[in-house]
RNA sequence: UGGGGUGUGGCCAAGCGGUAAGGCACGGGACUCUGACUCCCGGAUCCGCAGGUUCGAAUCCUGCCACCCCAGCCA
């Protein structure tokens, strides 16, 4: 039973509970995530890792990690090390399991030649074309190769030599044998071993023959004696053809299998108003829409990442979504909900004025700097208090100034007051504009008898705003983000037009910023919400102590100007 | 005219014959030195559609409809 989630209900779950009770496995669960090491890893792959690796948690039962690298020409290192470095900072842990399904290749080679011994599986001859032209069609049954019924030693024969580099690319195959006229195009004799002289990022030159994905993937789960081989829904129709080899491999191979697993599919991931295939992932970086799989607007592990949001913010928004088998795509107000839950009880609140407005204070005097306490976290004394400077020259956000406001406005506005955050009410009494009609300083007075936390004044504003001073603030740059498309579903286009015709022009937005001193205090792992605004980040790639850059995680909930748009 | 899969409020998603959980979003209100947070309140007479079985169905049966996946020597 689980320890963690007796809330939780999916049919994975009861799937897996079923099998407990009926003592399958001998009561072991084991799973396990199998990435090709073929591009970076997004959220939707956080998906599945989560929840392979939590079922190993909370049922007690292990987790592997192993790369499925049969197709040397797609694999390499780099990606490797960053699929590694992704798992590791999701929190999911395959302790000493790590594996290459690559590992096993000897052992896959001479599960290939039982197979032939036993008359199921046969090389053939044929050209890709061919192949293809002899599978028949969705709703035309196919036609038997002409190799077929090639005898055992003639098979065993041509496969050592397949082996043996003597044949060119494409020009053989070894074909599991079972029913060209299967309405499962999967069962139609596919091929299980292709000759490819290709440079193996593991193996090396070893190997001139590689296995194919149906052939190797249910063998290495068998091998590694997983349990429960979960998969997204795309390879239900493989499903036979995974049950087919395991079977085999029992009954032909026993010594080298740990078990039977059984494979179970569910709905990948898609999330509003972004891509999260791999291909469409590639196209924006190499097509330059974006700065690289690291791009904070990137639904990459690594982007979101580098913007900052927590890997438990992650774990949360995989768990809320569930696991079931319709297609679905998930409201990416839903991913921004969890990092706001997550970062609101640990992100200390900084001033940091995006969009800054100079504000005199007349009647504040000349050198006059005063130090006011802030809480780092309201509502949490544990979390301390931080120092800011007020002085006679701050700076404001441009947007809580109106000249001619709204009712219900409790900002900003001639002749009106508002209370500076921690500090002071100032009332605005000049309004000073470019020649362009700009506003570009405001005189203000200050209220001595309002002192936050001293107030003798009485005086009740409804608006408090937040703001930093001019001569101690740090410049910073500021990346805001919106979506990487405009549309809900990027795919849904004109004629004529593909999903980068709808990218979101305005998906990153680059401001000069001020922020409070006190930021320098903390380590640039900080994450901060800066006050009313969001939260912030230093990108961890361009800041630096001369040069900070934030990258803003996620903006704050604003129902005034959701009101107000 | 093939095979496989899915249809529960705007978006996810429980439910598995006993009379529609929960979350997000949305709307209203309270609170507030973040118009944030928090806290209340609101909503499917109905579960793709049509029949049927049953005292009783989203849950069983039949027939439709819609959408998704499959014809790589990719995974």
């Amino acid at each position: 039973m689980p320890e963690s989630n007796e809330e939780k209900s999916n049919f994975i779950l009861a799937i897996i509970n079923k099998d407990l009770d009926e003592g399958k496995n001998q009561g072991r669960i084991h799973t396990r995530f199998p990435p090709e090491p073929s591009g970076y890893i997004h959220i939707g792959h956080a998906k599945a890792i989560l929840l392979n690796y939590s079922i190993a948690r909370d049922y007690k039962g292990k987790f592997n990690l192993r790369f499925d690298d049969t197709n040397p020409i797609k694999e390499e290192q780099e990606f490797v090390d960053s699929i590694i470095r992704d798992i590791q900072w999701l929190g999911a842990e395959w302790e000493d399991r790590l594996f290459f399904t690559s590992d096993y290749f000897d052992t896959k080679y001479e599960f290939a030649c039982r197979l032939i011994k036993a008359g199921r599986a046969y090389v053939c001859d044929l050209s890709p074309d061919e192949i293809r032209a002899y599978r028949g069609t969705l709703t035309e049954p196919g036609i038997d190769s002409p190799y077929r019924n090639r005898s055992v030693e003639d098979n065993l024969d041509l496969f050592s030599r397949m082996k043996n580099g003597e044949f060119l690319d494409g020009s053989k195959v070894l074909r599991a044998k079972i029913d060209m006229a299967s309405g499962n195009l999967n069962m139609r004799d596919p091929v299980i071993y292709r000759v490819l002289h290709a440079h193996h990022h593991r193996t090396g030159d070893k190997w001139c023959i590689y296995p194919m994905y149906d052939f190797d993937h249910p063998f290495s789960d068998a091998i590694e004696g997983i349990t429960h081989s979960l998969c997204s829904l795309e390879f239900t129709d493989n499903r036979p053809l995974y049950d087919w080899i395991v079977d085999n491999a029992l009954e032909l191979f026993p010594e080298a299998v740990k078990g039977r697993p059984r494979q179970y599919e569910f709905a990948r991931l898609n999330i509003t108003n972004t891509v999260m295939s791999k291909r469409k992932l590639r196209r924006l970086v190499e097509e330059g829409f974006v700065q690289g799989w690291d791009d904070p607007r990137m639904p990459t592990i690594a982007g979101l990442r580098r913007r900052g949001v927590t890997p438990e913010a992650v774990a949360d928004f995989c768990d809320r979504i569930g696991v079931a088998r319709s297609t679905s795509t998930v409201d990416m107000a839903l991913l921004e909900h969890c990092i706001r839950e997550d970062l609101n009880t640990k992100a200390h609140r900084i001033m940091g004025v995006l969009e800054p407005l100079k504000v005199v204070i007349t009647n504040w005097p000349e050198d006059r700097v005063e130090w006011l306490e802030l809480d780092n976290l309201p509502g949490n004394e544990d979390a301390g208090r931080h120092l800011a400077p007020m002085a006679r020259e701050i700076y404001i956000e441009e947007g809580d100034f109106l000249e001619d406001p709204p009712k219900k406005y409790h900002r900003l506005s001639p002749g009106k007051e508002v209370r500076l955050k921690g500090a002071y009410i100032i009332k605005c009494e000049e309004v000073i504009k470019d020649s362009t009609g700009k506003v570009v300083e405001l005189r203000c007075t200050y209220d001595p008898n309002t002192k936050s936390g001293e107030d003798s004044s009485g005086k009740k504003v409804r608006g408090v705003i937040h703001w930093v001073s001019a001569e101690h603030g740090l410049r910073a740059t500021v990346r805001i983000y919106e979506t990487l498309f405009l549309n809900e579903n990027p795919d849904d286009t004109e004629e004529g037009q593909d999903f980068t015709d709808n990218i979101n022009p305005h998906s990153l937005e680059v401001l000069n910023c001020i922020v409070e001193p006190a930021v320098e205090k903390y380590d640039r792992q900080s994450r901060f919400q800066f006050i009313r605004k969001g939260y912030f980040y230093q990108d961890p790639k361009d800041s630096s102590k001369d040069n900070l850059v934030y990258n803003q995680i996620v903006g704050l909930r604003d129902s005034w100007g959701k009101k107000n748009k």
